[in-house]
DNA sequence: TATGAATGAGTATTCATTCAT
DNA sequence: GATGAATGAATACTCATTCAT
């Protein structure tokens, strides 16, 4: 699923995976391109009114073509969302590694996280109905979730704990923080005026500080250097 | 819609708008319950999961009776997004004609935005999607919707211009605010833990100082009074 | 069903029926009301395209008000039906009654035939379908009609017997008279360039002579005195 | 449509399209034998009277087997109505390029369009309810009728200009031979007592000369030749 | 690998009809 | 006489899924 290369065609324009003719390791590519297409046509037309036949249009190929990638509809939303989740889970791996004060892990995780809600799996992430992957899937999924809403919740009370931060309550605190960066899935469109990167950045700043204005001292600037990491090709997709 | 009435047995079952036997004005009890029934039946199946025989079934009532109160699923959809939106209206229009800095008046319509979203309806207003409705209906709600964004990036800049809310980006920040209550209608569920009343204040906590720690003399505490209004009967349903 | 009184306002408007406000013999009157109005309804949209609320709304009334007059779609096809068979019957009697030559009845039947065709009741007896009627209604109307089918071979054949008439086949020449006449209820419209009269007594020349140029002393000129009559108020209706 | 092929067993046996096993090139013929299946139901049944599900057991398929080969019902009906209308347009085709008086031409034209009718798809072409096939297709078939009785009054006008026909109004005269002719839909069943063949010689026969008595000299006989390209594959289904 | 063909199961919607008032 | 409210039954249409080729 990671298109880290950025000279990859199938990325923009998943089609493609079925236009080359090199016939050995295609199978990757292609199951690739059958999830990256359906999770636009998700974000696009919601899933239930998004047909098989619509992404096998969308792809160039017949229906039936899809059950030889995917088990079936359920599953390709499923692929979908751990397609998008997963910056996600490496973003907190990452942050559990790095040193810090709990607020500046926490930064950078709401950081790459508003970044992933901006992907094109966003949709798949955030809007998706449980109900509509099954009791197995669905639970999984809810699983996944949890153990994020559980990460975060512990990076607000690693923050709490050293000073960096203050919330009364922590759990609502993730919830709150979670939304504002899924809802980013409802109103985001990769393309027009803001890069994914931008929105992060300012999303990051509001949920830092909230609406109060800033006494003089609070908050010492972001070391400029943190933020040097970031622009991935992911971030103007 | 209005159940202001504490009293009012079809708030809690709407089916039972259909054992009473005083013929006349129920009409309009009946349409209530039927919206209301459908936007819970949404809210928990999703909305093309849920049949309409299911929302009959829930009514004690046949399908067919459903269209004598309503026109078609879609109407249905359209009608719970209406009724649970009202509540918001309202704050806003308050909101509009009280007197205070921004941030507080900010503050009363997050409030209230999160009780209404914590609502029966706040799945119908979050999370349906836009082309379930059509496109006559979808660009109502995408008109209602936007009218709210554009009132509260309003608020935000009143306060900007008053000097008590700063927020460097007044558009992401409207997005990030209705993100954080947006999402109420994913997590929260009446009857649990916490009331509406409660969340939305923790949550207003949390939009109005973010992660930052306060400063000695920041944040004047909120006037004690200002918060007094709140407990409505729906805060708790 | 007649309706020779020329200033009877409810043939032209039926739902007149229900504004006036004298009680008693009303019931005929509104009866005739609900049974032109589908008459024309049908010839509009046809039998299944009209629906009992389509009628109702027609006349100013609520559905069940139908059911007052009649006992049920089907039954109100048939009243349709018989309102606009009654003329040519009553033709066809005349016409047994007369003296003359077969082929001078015939004409007299044919253009009267045809005036009947021309009325808002055309529709209901050419083109509704059998089957709708159920089957006992259906055989009544089958009945009937084959009825005056018989009649005009009766009259065929007399002209043959005294030499005014020469066809080879009376069955096939009664179908063909019977179709070019029945064919005006698909393409007739009352108010338009034509009188149903002009319409019949062209239809009457055609079928008199056929393509076939007279012969110099062919077709005695009809006698004028036998046009008088004609020139009903049903005419231009 | 073409069934030009005496011996093809899915003309009478439609279901038989979907027994044989040659896999390729069925497509067609399955496709013509849905068609020719909805046209007989259509016929014996009316159009509302008839679900798919009828067609489906007719042909011994599941109903949304036709949906693969049609669009919708309307399309189905359509499509009837399209390959019923084809021998009629290629009569009107070759009368205009044959010689001959108007009249002669006319008498082939009213002929071959008679065995048109009289083929299963009459019902399709004559009594089908513009309405029920919606703006779109309701327009074209409106057309394509117009444009045959068109052709009938340029047939009319050659023969009144070259002095073999005589009608007093060509337009009415046109309308009564459409409707001699397309009334054998309304009671023409074929395998009965005759041929559509011989519908069609006594249908030219009355049309030409009426009721009126022949004089000695007129109609000399048409030429047998003429009449030998009868006589095809359709006359006698 | 890919596809043409088929199907089972489901669902929104319509409407004639009934009946208590 | 008339109506508001309800319902049973029917039906077009969609779509995920399968399978032989």
């Amino acid at each position: 699923m990671a298109d880290s290369t950025p000279a990859n065609p199938t990325a923009t324009d998943p089609a493609a995976a079925w236009r080359g003719r090199r016939r050995r390791q295609d199978h990757g590519t292609k199951r690739d391109a059958v999830i990256r297409t359906a999770a636009r046509a998700f974000d696009e037309r919601g899933y239930h009114n998004t047909s098989l036949d619509d992404i096998a249009a969308a792809l160039g190929v017949t229906k039936p073509t899809i059950y030889y990638y995917v088990a079936n509809k359920e599953q390709l939303l499923f692929e979908c969302f751990l397609a998008g989740l997963e910056p996600i889970r490496a973003a907190l791996r990452r942050a559990e590694q790095t040193p810090g004060s709990g607020r500046d892990r926490l930064r950078e995780v709401i950081h790459d996280y508003a970044v992933a809600i901006a992907s094109e799996y966003g949709w798949c992430m955030v809007r998706a109905e449980h109900q509509d992957l099954g009791a197995e899937l669905g639970a999984q999924v809810r699983s996944l979730k949890s153990e994020i809403d559980r990460a975060i919740r512990r990076l607000l009370q690693g923050g709490i704990n050293d000073g960096s931060i203050a919330v009364t309550d922590p759990k609502l605190a993730a919830f709150a923080i979670a939304g504002a960066l899924n809802w980013i899935a409802h109103w985001y469109r990769a393309g027009r005026t803001l890069t994914a990167d931008e929105v992060a950045t300012a999303l990051v700043q509001f949920l830092d500080h909230g609406l109060a204005p800033r006494e003089p001292r609070a908050g010492k600037p972001l070391p400029a250097t943190a933020r040097v990491r970031r622009t991935r090709s992911a971030a103007r997709a």
